[in-house]
DNA sequence: CCGTATCCAAGCCGATACTG
DNA sequence: CAGTATCGGCTTGGATACGG
């Protein structure tokens, strides 16, 4: 695994590398869109839309992220649908219809998050244990 | 681990079952990690220090870590601390010398980061077309 | 050198009320 | 049903000044 006594042996020397390759620009998006990963309620969204695998109205969504208020479900599907993460259908008919999807790159994009998140999630433990040994210092 | 009819034929269920099997506690650890990083500075600052690959000093990282106030970085350096994802050293001397180094938890973790990180930063022709795409909507 | 203390501006987010 | 508008509390983070 090591092969240079200098540099950092995992993938993160190559990652910085390929963003030095970016315009700022690029590396500003990038890092953007990270960020919406920890974004409150984007993640949250994303899963529950992506579970029943096909479109969801907004109030079910709603039912299901727990805790959201309308406002706040509403700007982070319209930061999603910005970014091409789900679509967003209007129906003209009464009541109004609205309809919310995963696109192709949306999908990609929790298959991207799955394994860091359940590392985090079989780690929990051992954070558990640092706080608790930096409680104790 | 059970097989049901329904789709997302990715890692999200499997997440989700996992998630589910936490106490709320550890879910709230979890969630709390995940926002860890994207936070303004944490995953910044962790790569800096990694890259040295030994200790750091405070300043050292100041500098490589542009923009960031004093504040901020004491801060950020205190969360990843308490954490378990850094190690803070203090030496009694005149002037103050303060050195920090990743764990192997933080490495871990960074480990972790850097798949996702890369998929992003390949994709970002593809946010940008989005983005356009919703302007001229 | 490595912080802490204080002030302040900006933004997030929930609650509530209202609209097509 | 699916929003928009508004308000107000809370947190975040930069600037500055000061302390060990």
């Amino acid at each position: 695994m090591k092969k240079t006594g200098k540099k950092s042996d995992f993938g993160w020397a190559q990652i910085k590398e390929f963003c030095d390759s970016l315009t700022d620009e690029e590396d500003a998006l990038t890092r953007e869109m990270v960020t919406c990963i920890s974004d409150k309620w984007s993640l949250w969204t994303m899963s529950v839309i992506a579970e029943q695998a096909r479109p969801m109205r907004f109030s079910r969504i709603m039912e299901q992220v727990e805790g959201v208020s309308q406002k706040s479900l509403t700007k982070t599907l319209r930061g999603l649908e910005r970014d091409g993460l789900i679509t967003r259908k209007v129906f003209a008919e009464v009541p109004p219809r609205v309809e919310y999807a995963m696109t192709p790159l949306g999908s990609e994009m929790l298959e991207n998050i799955a394994p860091l998140w359940l590392w985090v999630a079989k780690s929990v433990q051992r954070f558990q244990d640092a706080r608790a040994a930096y409680s104790d210092r």
